[in-house]
DNA sequence: AAGTCATATTGACGCACGCTCATATCACCC
DNA sequence: GGGTGATATGAGCGTGCGTCAATATGACTT
């Protein structure tokens, strides 16, 4: 009945210290979680060439308005995208570069 | 009975050439996908502090034992985490430095 | 005010996924 | 070979989530 650990007291402050949890942890995931679904990734990297409406959006990548729609939304929740009306139309637009350096970073881990 | 587009030309032409699709997409939600759960996050924080067997992320993190070895076989089918054998302990660790880097590019998108 | 286009909302459905339990395999030591 | 600790596997369960259809709201034009 064995209960030893290999890792020294040392590494085992560190992991208490560094890893995540709580809301940390759950603003991480929430974050990554955009990334995990093709049809929000195709969006952001559509968004990270131009800005872009609802409707053309739903048009260019061939996606169901309601569900653009929905995914917008989503985004706007979460800080990554920002919109501004215009007469009837909305335009869409990423609120800063970093999103698109996260999606790059996991093409280069990726190798593609 | 309007069906036209915002974008120019040139915008569109740039969206099909850039947008991912096909596998290539399927690897970028695949990847990111890893980062989308909190017990991946935590055992992936914690690899990147030092490597480990399964048992001792088991115990340090309080996560059941048949969990955690799932979840290593998902990163390492993924080539995200290696392991190497020891007697009748294995041992895991990431692969590279670049899994660490993409957690830290969100966290730097986050603020937190 | 009516018509049309743009966008948003709601509700229902289906599916993928993570967790857990039970069990199996593997390696070491006596 | 039997016992024990370490790791892996497989099946079942619950649930969260993305999509779509239908509908609603909003804004402009004539």
């Amino acid at each position: 009945m064995q209960e030893m650990m290999l890792l020294d007291r040392r590494t085992k402050d560190l992991v208490r210290e560094y890893v995540p949890d709580g809301d940390v942890l759950d603003s991480i995931t929430c974050f990554f979680g955009v990334f995990a679904d093709p049809t929000r990734v195709r969006m952001l990297s559509a968004l990270a060439i131009s800005e872009m409406c609802v409707t053309d959006l739903s048009r260019v990548l061939d996606i169901n308005q309601t569900t653009v729609s929905h995914q917008l939304r989503l985004l706007k929740n979460l800080g990554i995208v920002k919109s501004e009306r215009c007469g009837k139309i909305i335009t869409y637009s990423l609120v800063n570069d970093t999103v698109n350096d996260v999606m790059l970073k996991g093409v280069e881990f990726l190798g593609c």
